[in-house]
DNA sequence: TGTAATTTTTAACAAATGATAAATAATCAC
DNA sequence: GTGATTATTTATCATTTGTTAAAAATTACA
């Protein structure tokens, strides 16, 4: 039923019994949140269908650490293994379907299972690595860079982000990037 | 010996023992290179003394993902997981010595034991969180809030940094953070 | 369909940062 | 120590991005 995520593919058999039987699914509607600012985090997502957003407000802009959509594995990190207040907004873009999993479920099936924790190494070496290539990006290019670079790897998301949104991902306002649009 | 890492912390009797006999210490003069870039990473590296960089090039610029000193441990997570050609140079600021434990090793205690496993999904756990602060702070942060702030998280690293170099991890020229020194 | 609400674009000006060059200061090698 | 090298500062100008406001386009919905 869930399938179609690599977390779930390191998993050995018992593993992936014990998983299913885990998973719970939740309905978000457009503009409903997953996880609101300071809250813990208590779960890992998986999305099955929709579109949501990770981020966080200042005084007066808001700021997108990234976009996940179908097939994308969510949780904020930080809050989720320390089991702190998060500093970040999780918010459904679209109306949402996710499969998901609580810590303290998945901390019992990680320490009963090595194949688990494994996964689940995994599951977070991906998220450094996705976080490292946007540090590498945002110190090496100018916002027009980076809007050719999102465009270039996420053609099909865009139709699906507000130019604002975008702009608030590429940390430059929504006149900027309207702008950047003109020039090319 | 190698003693004073969270990451061994982690480990129970077995693999705390094992891993003691895995680890080689190394030693590099200022400038030389732990990595090369295009070389894979094989190793991950428990600073013992001195202090390295995380950067790569432009045609014109350099730009510094993040500074490693004592008690830090470092990787090039994409390119030590997937075993692929590193995009980044790890490299030696001041004479730096190191234990490290090579990925082969490695991977043969997590296969063996747990507490490896979880003791390397906390590292890379951290590194992401590590990873997410930064990127929070280049979207909401111009160049001198990032000044400010990682002089107030880093105090003492700075005296050990040059101008240029600190520059190069902010994201922006000498010339411009020179400029935002002489403001304040 | 028509009106209101929202999103996107355009314009004008201010602030931040980059690029280049030159001056000054600090460090290194002999 | 002395000269050469390297690092840092200062100055000037160009480019990018932010801010504000208004116009235009799009979308929502009654």
């Amino acid at each position: 039923m869930y399938t179609n995520f690599n977390l779930l593919a390191e998993l050995n058999e018992t593993a992936n019994q014990e998983i299913q039987r885990y998973l719970k699914l939740k309905k978000f509607k457009k503009g409903e949140y997953l996880l609101k600012k300071g809250q813990v985090c208590r779960y890992i997502f998986f999305i099955q269908e929709g579109l949501v957003k990770i981020c966080f407000t200042n005084e007066t802009r808001e700021f997108i650490m990234r976009f996940f959509a179908e097939n994308g594995i969510v949780t904020v990190i930080d809050s989720y293994f320390k089991q702190s207040p998060s500093a970040y907004d999780v918010l459904a873009l679209e109306q949402t379907t996710v499969a998901c999993i609580s810590k303290t479920d998945l901390d019992r099936l990680c320490n009963e299972n090595h194949s688990a924790e494994r996964a689940l190494r995994k599951l977070v070496t991906q998220a450094s690595m996705n976080m490292m290539e946007r540090v590498s990006e945002m110190l090496e290019e100018n916002a027009g860079e980076r809007y050719a670079h999102f465009l270039a790897l996420n053609g099909q998301l865009v139709n699906r982000i507000s130019l604002g949104d975008l702009a608030s991902y590429l940390g430059i306002t929504q006149v900027s990037l309207s702008r950047i649009r003109a020039k090319k």
